[in-house]
Order: C-alpha cells, then sequence, then structure tokens
DNA sequence: TTGAAAGCGATACCAA
DNA sequence: TTGGTATCGCTTTCAA
C-alpha cells in the first residue's frame, strides 16, 4: 500500500506539502505540486480512507435511505438512485446505502459512528419516522420529497402543485371546459403526498379557470386495464376530450391505444398532458406534452445543499420546490364546439 | 461525541479492555461486560468509523457495483440490490454503491482507498469489464452472475442450465412431446449469458427425452403483446401444448391471457412452467409451476464468500452454481393423445 | 513557500 | 482476567 509518505520523499517534499497539493487547502509553488503530482501518478497513491476520516473529520460519503415498499415503482426509485449517486460523485462523494428496516436504526447508527458527512432521504412517506431521526442527529440530512411535518427539515422536490396547475392551465387556456385527471388510486393518495398536491394544484386551477375536473383512479402503474379503459370511455362518453396522466408509462400507453381505439386523434381530436412523469414519454406511441418529473434536478440540488451546508456550516432548513417545465409536443388541440 | 475513553472511564476499566469487551477477541468476565455494556447504552456509544477502519484494516464495508444499463429490469435489479443488502447487513456490513462508469473506475478507487473489505458484482455481461479489475486489486471480489471468462474469479449464480433442463424434463415427464420456450430476445441473449445457459440446459433435456422445442421470442418484457400474441397462437397450431417461460410478470400474464382467449385451461388443456422468475408467481391470475431465480439465496451465498474470504484468508476461487427448485402448482398436465 | 509534530479514536500486542 | 501503549495514515496548527 502506498502512503503519503512514500509520495513525499518520492517528490522531496514533506508530508504536509503533500497534503495541501492534493486538497488545495494551501498554496503550493507550481514546481513542487508538478513533482507530487508526478509522484502520486507513478505510485499509484490513493490517500487512505480511514486516515481521512479520522483526521479530517470528514468521510466523503453520502448515506441515502430508501426504505423499499413492495408498491415502490422500480424504474423511477432506480432513475432517483441513480441521480443521487452521479450528483454525489461529481461533489466528490459516495453514497452508502441505507435500506429497510436500516432506515430509521441505519440512519443513527451511520450518525453516531460517523460514517457519512450528510444523509440522502428518498422516497419520502407523509408521516415519514425518519424526519424524527433527521431533527435529532447531527448528521446534515436532506429530504428528497416532502413529509406533512415537515419543520425543521431542508426538503427537495418537484412542485406538484405548480404542475398540476399547469397542465389544466394549459388545456383551459386551449379552450378545454372538460378534464380527466387520469391520476392514482387511493391508496397511493394515502401513502404519499406528492400525487395529492398534484390534485389540489389541477383542483385550484379547475376552480379558477371554472372547468370541470373529474378524477379517474388508474393506479400509479396499471393493474386492472379494463376498469381503466372502462373509465377513459365514460369520460368520452361525458364529452371529456381533454385527460391529464399522472402516472406511469403503461399507464400512458393505455391511455393512448383506448383513445386510438375510439378513432380519436391525440392532438386533433383530443388533448393528453402528461403530468409529473419521470420516465422518458418521447418514447410513447404519440407525443405528448410533458411537465416532466426529473431526478437529476432534486438530486443535484439535494446534494448541492447537502455540500453546502457542511462547507458553509448551518444552513436555514427550508422547502425547496422546483418550478415545473412545460414542454410542448403537439398534444394539445383547441377544445371544439 | 462519545469517544471510548470516555466509556472505559464510566465503566471503571481501560479503553482496550473496552474494546475487548465489544469485540469478544478475549474473553471478559461477566461482570465488567455488564458495567461496559451498561456504559454503552447509557452513553449511546457507537464506534468512529475511521478510528476503526485505520486501527483494524476493517472497514465494515462493502461495495455493491451495478452498470445500470437502460435495458436493466428495475424490479430484478432492485430485488438483488435488496437482498445483497440485507445479507451484507446481517454479516455487519455496509453497502456502498458503485453505479455505472463507476463501475470500473470505482472499484480501482475504493480498493486502493481501502474503504471496502470487498466488492459484489451485480449484473454481470458475458465480457464483464469488471472481471479484469477483480484480478488485479486486492479486494476480495464476488460476483453475481458468471462472466465468459471466469478465470481465477469467485462466482455465485442460479444453475440456469439446471433450470432449463429441470423445465423440459417435467414437461416431457408429463408426456409432452412439442414444447414452446418463451424466451428472451436475440439482443437479450448477446448482453448476458443466463438467458442462453437456461436455453442450453432446455436444448439437451429435449434432445435426450426426444421432444421438439421451439423458441418464441418475447423479450424480457413485453414491447410488442401482437408480435408474443402470434407466437403463441403458432404454437398451438402447431400442436405445441406446453410452455416454458424465461421471462418478467408481464409476459407470464400475456401468456396466461392469450391460452385463455384460445379456451384452454392451463393445468387441463395446457401446461405452463416458469423458470428463473425473480417476481412472485403465485401473483399470477393462474397459479403456475415455477423454478424461481430467488435473488437472496445468491447474495446470501455471495457475502458468505466475502466474509468468509476475509476471516479466513484466501478462498479458493471458483463457481458457484445453486440448483433449482421446482415449485409445483398444478399448471403442468399430462399430455393427450 | 515549506516542515515538524500533535493529534484523531480506535485495535491489538506485550505485560502483569 | 485486565491494563498500558505503540500504531494505523492522514489533516492541520504552529513555526520557520
Amino acid at each position: 500500500m502506498t502512503t503519503i509518505h512514500e509520495v513525499a520523499r518520492a517528490a522531496g517534499v514533506s508530508i504536509s506539502t503533500v497534503s495541501y497539493a492534493l486538497s488545495g487547502k494551501r498554496p503550493v509553488s507550481e514546481k513542487t505540486r508538478q513533482r507530487i503530482e508526478g509522484a502520486v501518478r507513478e505510485l499509484g497513491y490513493e490517500p487512505d480512507a480511514g486516515a481521512r476520516m479520522l483526521a479530517g473529520r470528514r468521510t466523503h460519503i453520502f448515506a441515502l435511505t430508501e426504505p423499499l415498499r413492495a408498491d415502490t415503482h422500480a424504474p423511477t426509485h432506480m432513475a432517483f438512485v441513480l441521480a443521487a449517486s452521479v450528483a454525489a460523485r461529481r461533489q466528490g462523494y459516495d453514497i452508502l446505502l441505507l435500506t429497510d428496516e436500516q432506515a430509521s436504526e441505519g440512519m443513527n447508527r451511520v450518525a453516531a459512528s460517523n460514517l457519512v458527512d450528510a444523509i440522502l432521504v428518498l422516497d419520502v412517506a407523509p408521516d415519514d419516522e425518519r424526519a424524527v431521526i433527521a431533527r435529532a442527529v447531527g448528521t446534515p440530512t436532506v429530504f428528497i420529497g416532502v413529509p406533512d411535518d415537515h419543520q425543521g427539515l431542508t426538503c427537495v422536490d418537484l412542485d406538484f402543485e405548480a404542475a398540476g396547475r399547469l397542465a389544466v392551465g394549459r388545456l383551459a387556456d386551449a379552450g378545454h371546459r372538460r378534464i380527466t385527471l387520469l391520476g392514482q388510486t387511493e391508496a397511493a393518495y394515502r401513502r404519499s403526498n406528492f400525487p395529492r398536491r398534484l390534485v389540489r394544484g389541477a383542483q385550484d386551477a379547475a376552480a379558477e379557470r371554472e372547468v370541470v375536473l373529474d378524477r379517474a383512479a388508474s393506479g400509479a402503474t396499471v393493474t386492472e386495464p379494463s376498469t381503466v379503459r372502462t373509465a377513459i370511455a365514460s369520460a368520452l362518453d361525458r364529452g371529456h376530450r381533454a385527460f391529464v396522466v399522472h402516472a406511469a408509462d403503461d399507464v400512458h400507453e393505455l391511455l393512448l391505444g383506448t383513445l386510438e381505439e375510439h378513432g380519436l386523434v391525440v392532438g386533433e381530436d383530443v388533448s393528453v398532458v402528461s403530468a409529473a412523469a419521470s420516465f422518458d414519454t418521447s418514447s410513447l406511441r404519440v407525443p405528448v406534452d410533458t411537465i416532466p418529473l426529473v431526478p437529476q434536478q432534486s438530486c443535484d440540488l439535494a446534494v448541492e445543499l447537502a455540500v453546502r451546508r457542511l462547507d458553509e456550516g448551518a444552513a436555514t432548513p427550508e422547502i425547496h420546490l422546483i418550478p415545473p417545465e412545460y414542454r410542448s409536443a403537439g398534444s394539445v388541440a383547441p377544445a371544439r364546439g
């Protein structure tokens, strides 16, 4: 194993100079820095993680807690884990996984043992027990998602309410007065709070714009195709020609397929807006206007907040809502009749 | 922060006694152990991770490398990550995530910096570049999956070949002479090697038993329902009444649905065996005989091998194939006429 | 611009 | 059965 001493000897300097040259925390003359970097490369030196933690009081590791519930939508969840991992690495941090039961016990453990510099919380529930722990431990914690009681917490999330408002607003702008929101199941609305935030925004906008907003439950993902088909048919019967979808890709496909079966062309006879989807909507059979949920945005911001807190000391806890962005694809047509 | 010194003082012993009492590496009298454990609990002591690494040359962390490819089946992948995490925790290890580009660069980095005690490799490709790195780094590495060139590596996996043999064997036992294997796409066969191992086993068994084995590509997951439906109908036309499925849940549902549409009853008119599925087949619309791929089995074994290697020194690198297990559910009926 | 040396908080060896 | 202490490899203060 190569140590800092060997690097120092090879470069003909002291170990402190090597340390400073590598961390940049003290100016080092260009010449010596060159020699040191040469020695580092030649010897394949990598600082010992344990020694670094002990001496530096910095582990360069973030914990990521994810309570893998049975109903978690795997692809979305994976996208968030990946985005968090990439964002962390870009800032020089590794990700330590805390799953399941460890979600709570693990947070305490890694905090008490100084294993991590900060904690990122994924898949946040309305009454998340991790909120309590976050307030208790000394380790900076950032939630990706917003629990009901978020006092004293730092949270990051898409502004779902604004997304709901935006979706309905655009359809209203196009003249639609009857809109159907193809959303999640009742159970999902209890488990998380972002779906209901989206609904609230949609309802607010509907009230303001004086449009009728019906809700049809589909589940985040398709479980009963026939039920969803029936709901869509019923909406069409009642003259609805505008749909907001907040669900996974298969629900989108089912909607588009059903509309097609009814002989309706999206962007002409009928309008569709996808709200807060985390998958790539461009791979759908028909281009659809989208207000995307971008995991990378949330995770980048979360990591940035964590790093800032570590570098600059205490940050004021607060909620950071990411403004939704509307991406047009021609699936919204002016209302007829 | 509570240190070992404070615990020692509170218990009226030396720090070495505290250390030994906690690690169990030296006998400690019952009385003193009690006092120490009391002090630990009272002070909420948790050993400092950095100090432990530095002094003990053990980090109690495993790296988990997962190259999240676009076509990765998320639910299966998540099941493996979860299983690995649980298995590791049970042995006192945390999991450090290495995703994507970090797969290779990260392995070198965590090995060189002594950040982890061992590396677990997930989602193994036939020509996996991580095999090369595993041979180069000093850190014990266990593959969950088997690359084509596995010389000098320690690998763990389901015995897919035996699973393929078993599936065909059971159907042949029931008198079937024409069997259709509903498997993956050509692309998938290139990307991984376990699907082809399963096919090989199935073909071997078919040759031995003198049965006709046709293959129908479906993709690991459904992309073109109509194509798959057509393939199934064609098989039925050709008198096939036995199916082996190696795919995700949606393909299973599609098969069962299509058979139903043809007025065929599974377990009576037609036989179905699910091979190497990692999802819960009991939630299918019809009970299906299954040869499951249990992530927990693979991950438990992988962690055990890693731990054994750490505790007992060098282990002989080798391939550990987990024997498949047949779970009957009444979906295999005797062949007719 | 650089060096010397004091810790950081455990582990584990050597004694008693 | 227990205690004292050298040691791990780095960061950082204090001096030069």
